[in-house]
DNA sequence: GTCTATACGAGGATAGAC
DNA sequence: GTCTATCCTCGTATAGAC
């Protein structure tokens, strides 16, 4: 369900083709889960679950900026689309309750992450002094986010690695601002 | 079918949606239309022509730097979603060869234009000097596209106005840095 | 041009045998 | 626990009458 989920969606996705893809038959499938909104809402918890694991580099060593990068510039495949992001658009998902608290928590552990380093970098001077953290986090954030979608435009990775790349380059800039402050 | 494409995607809407909205028989829309697909392809070319057209604040008066702010700062129904950076996460759409014509020549024409400002800007030096045009251009589209999926993952409109926050504050830092250089 | 009738497969799930 | 049979609705489209 998890990888059908990616590939499709969750409206797109049916309890068969999950089945077929698991190589079970009905009855294997309802007897352990109540049906695809089940399948749905375990698959993606752990997507998620995965997803926020993956962020460790904006907790881990070197300058707070540092970390930023280093995480920005992580490979993402763009032209496969975010797992979490992927929800958003479409209809069944985001009308789901379940699944939007999924989504959303998931997002929300995202947009912590980025807001504390934010704030270790202005700390360390590394950005300007009255940077806002919490829309700092969401445009970066946000940079990820819209990569995703300018790829799967287009069928290319290249558009998410010229985003990152452009996301940098204004980090980079910011810092030479802010250390013109002082 | 064109409100029915945002509202729910191509995949999710049915002929049967599209002529109760418009309230008209089969017939009718058999007769006019060779099927889903054409109705689709029709009213999403219609919503790129839109589209592209409202980009016009960033060909308009002013200084390029404030242009590409102020067509940034356009309000945008963040729950609602992108009309066009939607299709791009619905499977039958990525997959049909024309719908993703449209979106991707759309994308296009956007990216085209942001390039435009920002060359201008850098030649202004309301940017710096070694800011990439294509990189910053895709950069600030995403920031709006994924502005879009986090607005939705929460239901709400506050995290695209955040991300839109960030980033013109990423610009205003850009400039000050590269006042700096010479 | 527009309507109603009809067709057939897929989606989602239940029933009950093994 | 797993399988097959069955159910009903929806999606998508065609046929043919008015």
């Amino acid at each position: 369900m998890a990888e059908l989920l990616w590939e499709r969606g969750y409206a797109a996705t049916s309890p068969r083709d999950v089945m077929s893809r698991a190589g079970v038959g009905q009855g294997s499938m309802y007897h352990h889960f109540t049906g695809k909104h089940q399948l749905a809402v375990e698959a993606l918890t752990a997507v998620a679950r995965d997803m926020t694991a993956a962020a460790s580099p904006l907790d881990g060593d070197g300058s707070p900026l540092e970390r930023m990068k280093r995480y920005l510039a992580l490979p993402r495949p763009g032209t496969l689309g975010c797992r979490v992001g992927r929800m958003t658009q479409d209809p069944q998902a985001v009308t789901d309750p379940e699944l939007r608290t999924v989504v959303a928590t998931a997002f929300d552990t995202m947009l912590d992450r980025w807001e504390h380093a934010i704030t270790d970098a202005v700390a360390a001077g590394e950005l300007p002094a009255d940077t806002d953290p919490g829309d700092l986090a969401r445009t970066l954030a946000a940079v990820i986010q819209g990569g995703y979608v300018l790829a799967r435009a287009r069928g290319e990775q290249q558009p998410m690695d010229a985003a990152v790349r452009g996301a940098l380059a204004l980090l980079d800039a910011a810092r030479t601002a802010a250390r013109g402050e002082h």
